[in-house]
DNA sequence: TTGAATCACATAT
DNA sequence: ATATGTGATTCAA
């Protein structure tokens, strides 16, 4: 069974990003996430399982600061090897703290950091799996949705750079 | 600031 | 199957 849940971002969120309406969506298969990520526009409600009940809420939660963790999310990921070590680990960063590109690579025993950039864009689980808690040593470093969102999120998060 | 290093992937041949 | 180009980077002149 697929189930689409759809969530309006609260106003709070919206005054940072400086853009209108935002909308994040998540997709479950048999109550396991697989794909998320934001739109302009709503998505037609499919919510029938105690699982994806629970996502919902716990997604609405974190978007209005009452929530810091995603543990109960279970998600599943179809990727290269490289490309999911990565987003496992990049999934174990505490809420409200960063880590660098090249400090990913190396808990990977790896030295890709620009490759790890590239691992990141392909995260299909956005704010499921954090990747916007991984910046640049010196900088913010990029997100593929919107930076506007990254910045807003971190804000979120309380994390100054 | 510039240039070199570094490596997974996508794309082209 | 092999070659080339491209980064959401980093570090050292």
């Amino acid at each position: 069974m697929r189930e689409v849940i759809s969530i309006e971002l609260p106003e709070k969120i919206l005054t940072k990003t400086g853009i209108e309406t935002l909308w994040f969506y998540t997709i479950l298969e048999k109550g396991i996430a697989v794909k998320s990520g934001f739109t302009d526009g709503c998505l037609e409600e499919i919510i029938e399982s105690e699982k994806a009940i629970q996502a919902r809420k716990i997604l609405t939660d974190y978007f209005s600061g009452k929530r810091t963790s995603f543990e109960e999310i279970d998600f599943k990921l179809d990727l290269s090897k490289f490309t999911t070590a990565i987003l496992i680990e990049v999934a174990r960063i505490p809420y409200g703290t960063v880590a660098t590109y090249g400090e990913i690579a190396a808990r990977i025993q790896s030295r890709a950091y620009r490759a790890v950039g590239q691992a990141l864009k392909r995260n299909p689980l956005p704010v499921i799996i954090p990747c916007h808690r991984v910046v640049g040593k010196s900088g913010i470093g990029g997100y593929s949705s919107d930076l506007r969102i990254k910045t807003a999120l971190l804000d979120l998060e309380g994390v100054l750079l």
